[in-house]
DNA sequence: AATCTCACG
DNA sequence: ACGTACGTGAGATTA
């Protein structure tokens, strides 16, 4: 028989600190039972044991003996974080059959002590899974320790363990007497390190031994001297060491034989946790509605689905649907009947209909009509949209995950059909809970009509000059190769500059330069590291070149290139789920962020143009984001130095420097909009400071003197930030939420994140609340007046249209006016607007 | 797959 | 004592 024994609180813990925090929505912490459980799967895989168990530590509430005190006394306490989720660990192993042991007053490697013995002593295999390398000695023949490490598992048998260590796996404890282990309080001997412990194990054998023949050895004086001086700690060292091999524990191997699991019981642990992947994994049925409390049994009265080829007639007498489509098959459920067709023609007629639809992501069904110049009409809800309004935070959206969250039953009895017959009961779930939370009106005027303005512009895209792009493309080859050769006759050979490791390696150790900061793997080699860098060597110079000529040329050169439809345009994908904060994202390519800061990069620009006979429009809002801060504190300052209609960035400057507009240097502007920039982030000295280079007292001084101007600033971030703590949730103007899990969080710094993402999620989600108003209005009116006239694009605060010249200066009114007006705020929202050929024309 | 770097608002 | 501003997406290297 195979006995898999496993620490749990050493895997338990490697997993905590190895995988980024996670939480379920309510807030429990599970990022070390996913890690645990990983690691666990692994391995049970690997070794295929007919037995399993798991131990824990169990603390003595009185002693276990005298050692106790002082073994335990410097291992800090547990996070919270980390404890809350051991009960949790134990319930989830215990439904999947799983024997946890715990032993009061005995350590788990104790426990893994004692059942490696037992199993050693019987003849049968035991795998030993940790973290922690003082289990290595437990190795034999029959006992092989997994030594889970960040990365891998190695497999430690006793000729792995003598390859690495050489000597036998039992010396271990020899080896840590003599080096000591600070963090398990093993004094060990003053001043002998891993390296002349192992030499004195390999040369001596044992303790003993050592202690028996150092005197009259060849070793030096003073390891000599130290060995003396460090023999009674040495002694007491190795009582420490020792792992038990004989705690009390159940002694019959067969009663850790894997026992059949409660899938009904793990499936709902699992659920409520939200590990539905490892619900997957396990091939566990993902229970539905059982999770919610609240489900009730009408949920789960399943649909006898029948099937129908669909006609004409059907769609007439369609009025409330579900439906799913992937690009060539519909099927659509009434009633209890699935309608099925693949007909181009019925699903156009279908997607033209009046009757109401429930969709899973209609964007690309838009597309699909608007492809063959139809249309999709009245989409009600789309149920990967009510999911992102729930829980901006989400990987994503597929419907057996939102039912098993939403305590709907997922139907997989219906086969083929599950995610569509998922649908109904899902979606008024997602609906009930929307409209508790107080988002409906933002899903039914903001997102639903969104989605098809979204598609529009994807559908319509934008022209990009391809023999342009490709000429700036050599231009760039030929700089990067001309940068190239100066960056290796700078180093004097060859190497690749785009690896940070060599690069950090060139600049660093063979040139010299000092280094600043450093990364995980090494040296950081970023842009700001780089600029500070520059009067020492040309070559940084040239790296920076090197690096902004690449970047063109990958990203943006040959990036766009592979983007270019047939009909010689980009036709970007606007994601509306993805962002935590309300904003709407853009990839394949991404539009949204095409160079602009810089000369060379802006010239990209040109290369978007508008087509022959059209013109393209580009507005875009003067700082949004500060004045959805004015408006949401109403701060009358602040208010007051919008409605001036002077450059805000002045006006902050002459009030905090507390002077006339007049007399505020550009020094002291940039300043100014620093800590404007700070304001919406939420405020750090420190990070200010090294972004307008003063001291840190500096800038908490400008910190300080700012807020004491604006005191509704100060007053709203602390309310929002109290509220924040209290609910764990912000929302924006209109009602969108976000869930902000770092705030309950024990680590100071993950708090601080944060308090800040608290800060800046308002204003952030605002401002995108309000442009995807304006978007959806301007889409409208360009309709309505009939304009030849479409949004093409959308960067965040800025919209852009492409319109025929006849119409340009309409379209331009409109685009004003939609924008401007989209609501009415406490500072005016003014509206930058330009016309050209290219983007880089329009932009002004 | 994770890390680093860098493009945008 | 430690690391430091909010929100994204993409390409290259490295493990």
């Amino acid at each position: 028989m195979k006995l898999l024994a496993i620490d749990g609180n050493s895997i338990l813990n490697r997993a905590f600190y190895g995988i980024k925090l996670l939480s379920n929505k309510k807030g429990v912490f599970t990022n070390a039972i996913f890690g645990f459980m990983n690691i666990y799967m692994k391995n049970f895989d690997d070794v295929r044991p007919d037995a399993v168990a798991v131990a824990f530590d169990l603390k003595a509430p009185t002693f276990r003996h005298k050692a106790v005190d002082y073994y335990k006394a410097n291992r800090k306490g547990m996070p919270d974080e980390l404890a809350q989720q051991l009960p949790l660990i134990k319930e989830l192993l215990g439904l999947l059959g799983i024997t946890v042991i715990e032993c009061e007053g005995y350590e788990a490697d104790d426990i893994l002590g004692t059942l490696s013995k037992l199993c050693s002593d019987s003849g049968n295999e035991c795998y030993v899974l940790t973290g922690d390398r003082d289990s290595l000695q437990l190795i034999d023949d029959k006992v092989t320790v997994l030594l889970a490490t960040n990365k891998e598992t190695v497999h430690y048998t006793p000729d792995r363990f003598r390859e690495d260590y050489g000597f036998e796996p039992i010396r271990l404890i020899d080896l840590k007497s003599l080096m000591g282990d600070s963090s398990d309080n093993i004094p060990g001997v003053a001043g002998i390190g891993e390296k002349t412990a192992k030499a004195l194990i390999q040369e001596f054998g044992t303790l003993e031994g050592v202690y028996a023949g150092y005197e009259g050895s060849g070793l030096t004086k003073g390891v000599k001297a130290k060995l003396a001086a460090g023999e009674a700690s040495a002694k007491e060292s190795k009582w420490l060491a020792t792992i038990v091999r004989d705690a009390p524990i159940d002694t019959d191997l067969g009663s850790y034989l894997l026992r059949e699991p409660d899938n009904a019981g793990a499936s709902r642990l699992l659920t409520e946790l939200e590990m539905y992947k490892l619900l997957d994994k396990l091939g566990i049925p993902a229970s539905a509605g059982e999770a919610a409390p609240e489900a009730k049994q009408e949920e789960h009265i399943p649909i006898e689905v029948t099937e129908a080829e669909l006609t004409a007639g059907d769609i007439a007498a369609f009025t409330d649907v579900s439906y799913l489509f992937d690009g060539e098959k519909l099927a659509v459920l009434s009633g209890t009947t699935v309608y099925t067709s693949a007909d181009e023609e019925l699903i156009g007629a279908f997607f033209a209909s009046d009757c109401e639809k429930i969709t899973f992501d209609a964007k690309p069904h838009y597309r699909w009509a608007m492809a063959r110049g139809g249309e999709l009409k009245n989409v009600r809800s789309d149920v990967t949209i009510c999911g992102y309004l729930l829980n901006t935070s989400a990987s994503d959206y597929a419907v057996d995950k939102l039912c098993a969250e939403y305590g709907t039953h997922y139907c997989s009895e219906n086969g083929g059909f599950a995610d569509l017959v998922s649908l109904r009961g899902l979606v008024g779930k997602l609906r009930a809970e929307i409209e508790r939370e107080g988002m409906t009106d933002l899903l039914d005027n903001i997102e639903m009509p969104l989605t098809e303005v979204l598609a529009s512009m994807e559908h319509c895209g934008v022209m990009i000059d391809k023999d342009g792009v490709r000429e700036f493309g050599a231009y760039l080859a030929e700089q990067i190769e001309e940068t190239r050769q100066m960056i290796y006759d700078d180093a004097g050979h060859e190497f690749n500059i785009a690896s940070p490791k060599q690069l950090g390696t060139v600049l660093f150790e063979e040139l010299g330069l000092p280094a600043k900061k450093k990364t995980k793997s090494g040296y950081s080699t970023n842009a700001d590291v780089l600029e500070e860098l520059r009067n020492y060597s040309p070559i940084v110079d040239n790296v920076l070149k090197y690096r902004q000529y690449t970047k063109l040329s990958s990203t943006y050169v040959e990036g766009l290139l592979d983007k270019v439809a047939d009909d010689g345009r980009i036709h970007t994908c606007f994601r509306q789920t993805e962002t935590r904060t309300g904003r709407i994202s853009s990839t394949e390519p991404n539009m949204q962020n095409i160079p602009v800061r810089t000369e060379l990069g802006s010239q990209m620009r040109k290369f978007f143009t508008a087509g022959s006979g059209r013109t393209l429009i580009d507005a875009d809002y003067s700082q949004i984001e500060l004045r959805v801060m004015a408006h949401l504190c109403g701060d009358e300052n602040m208010i007051a130095a919008f409605n001036s209609g002077e450059d805000i960035h002045t006006s902050t400057a002459a009030q905090v420097f507390d002077m006339p507009s007049i007399m505020v240097t550009p020094e002291m502007r940039s300043a100014a909009k620093a800590v404007n920039f700070g304001i919406i982030y939420g405020i750090g000295a420190f990070s200010l400071s090294k972004d307008i280079g003063t001291s840190v007292a500096q800038a908490k001084k400008y910190i300080a003197d700012y807020l004491a101007k604006y005191p509704k600033v100060n007053a709203f971030m602390e309310s929002t930030v109290d509220e924040a703590m209290k609910t764990g949730v912000v929302s924006t103007m209109f009602g969108r939420k976000r869930r902000i899990p770092e705030l309950s969080s024990s680590n100071k710094m993950l708090q601080a994140a944060g308090k800040r993402i608290a800060m800046n999620t308002p204003v952030q989600g605002t401002a995108a609340d309000l442009i995807k108003i304006a978007m959806i209005n301007v889409y409208r009116r360009l309709r309505e007046e009939g304009l030849s006239a479409e949004l093409i694009l959308q960067v965040h605060d800025e919209l852009i249209i492409e319109s025929d010249l006849s119409c340009a200066d309409r379209a331009a009114e409109i685009l004003r006016e939609e924008m401007m007006g989209v609501y009415d705020m406490k500072v005016p929202l003014a509206v930058d607007v330009n016309q050209g050929e290219s983007w880089y024309e329009a932009k002004g």
